[in-house]
DNA sequence: GTCTATAAATTGATAGAC
DNA sequence: GTCTATCAATTTATAGAC
């Protein structure tokens, strides 16, 4: 359930002093950089600032790290799928509304997300996230085929097709977004369903 | 400029017996399973069915293998930037060309395309593919920002932003797409470029 | 909450025989 | 083209002091 935000560091100077959440941050900075198997935890350590055993006085180890930070993502992706916009009205309302809320968690979590979709399932603690993440995939799927059942699909499209491609676009935004330079959330969501409802062919 | 194929084993049983290309197939199927810096030369070696020392009679070490497979990516997707339909007519239909291109050499060469998007650039080798992957993506955001000039493009939609989420969708098909199990690339195309030219939303 | 010191295993790579 | 044997460096993790 890790949601908190603050770094609360102890001090700026000197020793950092690290709580869970402040430590955690860096280290999924820094799995996102190097990639997770390519992060040694003495590399971890010195981007922290601190020693290597110091780290273990937080975690167990260098998959607990990865499982506190797939469980937050996980945990905020999910959230959208409970939202009133998404759990009544038209299925393609529905959808629009998730394809919305997604982007917006994509940007806020920005870095616990993209540690996510990069997971591919080679431990315990991947396989487990890789399970959720299905779940959700599934809860997509199930909005377009309930779309295309009220006849609001452009014909001659698969349902299950057209829920892979689309997340796939959604998802895709790890790859080159950021915050600063590429404008807001909104403007991000909008280009997004713009791309994906409506296509980018100018119609006659 | 390794294209070829053929695995071109000296016999199917007993040795295996590699070439280079052979062992290369395996080595980026092992990479894309475990990712590559979470591969052992020690677990390339079991999968290989040889030992490690072996693999060095090939090639210099791990780098080379990676360097080796994300060439063949690149000279793949860069061979669609220069056929017919991608060099004239009208932009859009150029743009929807390269995008039926892509899709067919991502199938073809799922392997070696999917280990390439996958590179973060943390060794030199990665950074250099990264500067030929940058170089491609220009290229697709010239054709949309010339169809936009042609006033082909939907409206309201920035032609960076349109180049940027068009080739996420294609590239996100490295997730999930299964040569057996998800169709012909052929169907594969005509739904990535319906969702992205016509939208999924169904027009009144 | 962090440190030094250290262990036990694994890593990428080489030498030289067949 | 593959093997056994070996190495130096790095890896995850622990013990115990401050």
């Amino acid at each position: 359930m890790t949601t908190a935000r603050a770094p609360r560091r102890t001090g700026q100077v000197g020793r950092p002093g690290y709580d869970l959440d402040s430590l955690l941050a860096v280290a999924v900075r820094v799995f996102n950089d190097k990639g997770y198997d390519g992060t040694s935890m003495e590399v971890l350590a010195k981007r922290l600032g601190i020693t290597k055993s110091s780290i273990y006085h937080h975690v167990s180890g260098k998959t607990e790290l990865l499982d506190l930070a797939l469980a937050r993502a996980l945990n905020a992706l999910f959230a959208g799928t409970t939202e009133e916009g998404v759990t009544s009205g038209r299925y393609i309302d529905r959808l629009e509304h998730l394809v919305r809320r997604s982007v917006d968690i994509l940007v806020a979590e920005l870095p616990y997300v993209t540690l996510l979709l990069r997971v591919r399932g080679n431990t315990a603690v991947e396989r487990k996230a890789l399970v959720r993440r299905r779940e959700f995939d599934e809860f997509v799927a199930g909005l377009v085929k309930e779309a295309a059942a009220e006849g609001d699909l452009t014909p001659g499209i698969d349902p299950m097709l057209a829920s892979r491609l689309l997340f796939g676009t959604v998802n895709s935004l790890i790859e080159w977004y950021r915050p600063q330079r590429d404008g807001s959330a909104k403007e991000l969501a909008d280009a997004v369903v713009l791309l994906t409802f409506d296509g980018l062919r100018r119609s006659p």
